[in-house]
DNA sequence: CTGATTTTTTAACATTTGTAAAAAGAATAC
DNA sequence: GTATTCTTTTTACAAATGTTAAAAAATCAG
């Protein structure tokens, strides 16, 4: 165990380790291991959390909060990926590719999140098997969404998402400007406002 | 080896073996290992490789010629994915959660596929760590083409992602009817007329 | 080769979504 | 609390895409 974390980090890593283990349970040193290279990260609203240009090398879990992924298009902002509590958020292009993101990460609130750094899990992989099936599960279970999200974006109106994504996250209209969710639905501000008085 | 393979099924195998190496490499044993399950299957024009309904058991790379994944919309058929040579063609969703699949597989042209039973690979997977990280990275590779596509479909034009396809794959018109690129492009087969005849 | 079938294009019109600009409303700073 | 800024809605018009139907072109079977 890291002696230099507060017993708050300490709590917040172990909440996240039992949390991750659902997708796939790890054997009590690969635990320990992966606790040890973990970090948490506070950060207050609207803070850039990674910035456009770098290079991903941290993976990060929403602990409490939300935030999203984020890329310029036309000098606008373009929401590609909102995360949630226990969601994972990561620029996977830039991670898997060790290439500079054109990608922003961005909170939307006060947000805690948990921090990995990449190059030591992949070591962590070579040595723990069980480390890298965690991760080959978690990277499926991202993969399904995108799938899905594809499939959402392709064949369904603007309204049919518009509905179905407060099915699932009735919290986003609370807390999430609308312009991010227009462009994370792939329509316009105008456009949705439209779609939301047509609805109410 | 398998001593009920045919000569040229042994070539296909091992080229296939090679082919894939070039994510992750293999020790000797696990090659071997993986060769020993895998098995190859030719079909003709339009025929059915996987049935809608069925559950997903079997990872498919395709050696020569092309695939589609598709399923139904109203009635009609949407193709959700083409598979080229050296690409792995596979109903993931179905796959990874045992679940019947609402998509079929069909091949386009002659195709000449290697097989992996699911199941005797997620066992290989216990065994042998390499085999489950070129897994892995198979998957991590998917995901990345997977967002891509998701970026082209909700921020380009219709006629920027028609031109897109066709500078990655120039085959495509060659050989598949114009109804099924444009569902996958997300469009109905007269806007793709339309595009088409405004181009040349 | 020829008729039947399938694929692709064209046409006319409807609907959806986008663009630009302005107005209304909400949040924030001082 | 008021002015400023940011967010959301509304309006008017333009552009893109969808729908339906028919014509043209290409492919296939016998």
């Amino acid at each position: 165990m890291n002696l230099n974390r507060t017993s708050n980090e300490q709590e917040t890593i172990l909440k996240f380790l039992k949390e991750i283990q659902s997708y796939s349970p790890l054997e009590d040193h690969s635990e320990k291991a992966l606790a040890n290279i973990c970090f948490t990260q506070k950060v207050g609203k609207n803070e850039v959390l990674q910035e456009i240009g770098k290079t991903c090398k941290t993976i990060y879990f929403v602990m409490e909060g939300s935030a999203r992924i984020f890329y310029l298009k036309d000098g606008l902002e373009i929401t590609e990926y909102f995360a949630f509590k226990n969601d994972l958020i990561v620029r996977a292009e830039s991670l898997f590719k060790s290439l500079p993101s054109n990608k922003g990460i961005v909170s939307i609130e006060e947000t805690l999140f948990v921090g990995i750094p990449s190059n030591a899990l992949f070591s962590l992989f070579d040595e723990f098997h069980d480390i890298e099936r965690l991760f080959r599960i978690l990277i499926q279970t991202v993969y399904l969404e995108t799938i899905k999200r594809l499939e959402s974006i392709q064949f369904q109106t603007a309204e049919e998402r518009y509905k179905g994504l407060f099915e699932n996250h009735p919290e986003f209209i609370q807390k999430i400007p609308l312009k991010h969710i227009a462009s994370y639905l792939g329509i316009t501000q105008v456009s949705l406002s439209r779609i939301r008085a047509g609805i109410s």
